[in-house]
DNA sequence: TCGAACCCTCACACAGGTGTGAAGGTCCAA
DNA sequence: TTGGACCTTCACACCTGTGTGAGGGTTCGA
């Protein structure tokens, strides 16, 4: 597909396609006419790239984490040199960090939100757990 | 306390905390010097602010978001107004988006380097599930 | 009283993700 | 064959979080 129909399925702006191409996240193949050319599978690609992105995780660590993600990985292994597994290793528990902490803050809104709702509901505050 | 503890205990430079400040996360008073005071609760917040910013969240929302993780937040009730409920409904969905996202990648990282450790104990690619 | 270690404001700079627009080529349908 | 929709590259520009340094005060111990 071309990058005009890879842009709408995926909501993404031409512009960050072609960045995230220049960063290495996608490939393409060219048509004759110079036209980017995407295979079917990059939808999901770039879907999970915008969310690793939202997720916080820069683009030079999402090119090294791809690789893992696909399936099958058997072939990768070969290129799993120790530091790319250091990397790996640290980049799994900064993200566990930061699951705890969205999820702690989230569970936190969630609450002060039912407080909210029962205080509009009642008039008055919920009693102190 | 003065900046440098404040920088000290919460590992953040100075010029950040300042910045913070900036964006009205944190407050502080001033000494009759013009030197800025750190109440003793800001540590903690300030490691809340960093967790949140590294989790993806802009100063602009967490400015939002503070207040009510505070306790006692019943205070902060009046100021509820349906547009920050609003907002503050928007952010959880979207916290609970990245929780998703950040998990699900992080088992895959997991999941690989469990595979490698294997493939490097025993030399050969562990069975596929 | 001098120097070190603080503090202040201001401002320039950078990297990363993203928008926007210019200048131009391609393709297809009216 | 012309117009519009699509594609190309290139470049400037923005915002946000952050570093760094200049120029200048304050505090305190040697």
């Amino acid at each position: 597909m071309r990058i005009g129909e890879l842009s709408a399925r995926t909501d993404t702006s031409r512009r960050l396609l072609r960045y995230y191409e220049e960063r290495g996240l996608i490939v393409s193949t060219r048509c004759a006419n110079g036209y980017r050319d995407y295979a079917g599978n990059l939808v999901d690609r770039v879907l999970q790239i915008r969310g690793l992105l939202d997720a916080g995780l820069p683009t030079r660590l999402i090119k090294q984490i791809l690789p893992c993600l696909d399936k099958p990985r058997v072939i990768y292994f070969p290129d799993a040199t120790p530091e790319m597994i250091a990397t790996l290793e640290e980049e799994r528990d900064r993200m566990t960090e930061r699951v705890r902490f969205l999820t702690r803050n989230r569970d936190a809104i969630s609450e002060y939100l039912a407080a909210v709702k029962e205080y509009n509901l009642t008039g008055s505050a919920p009693p102190a757990p």
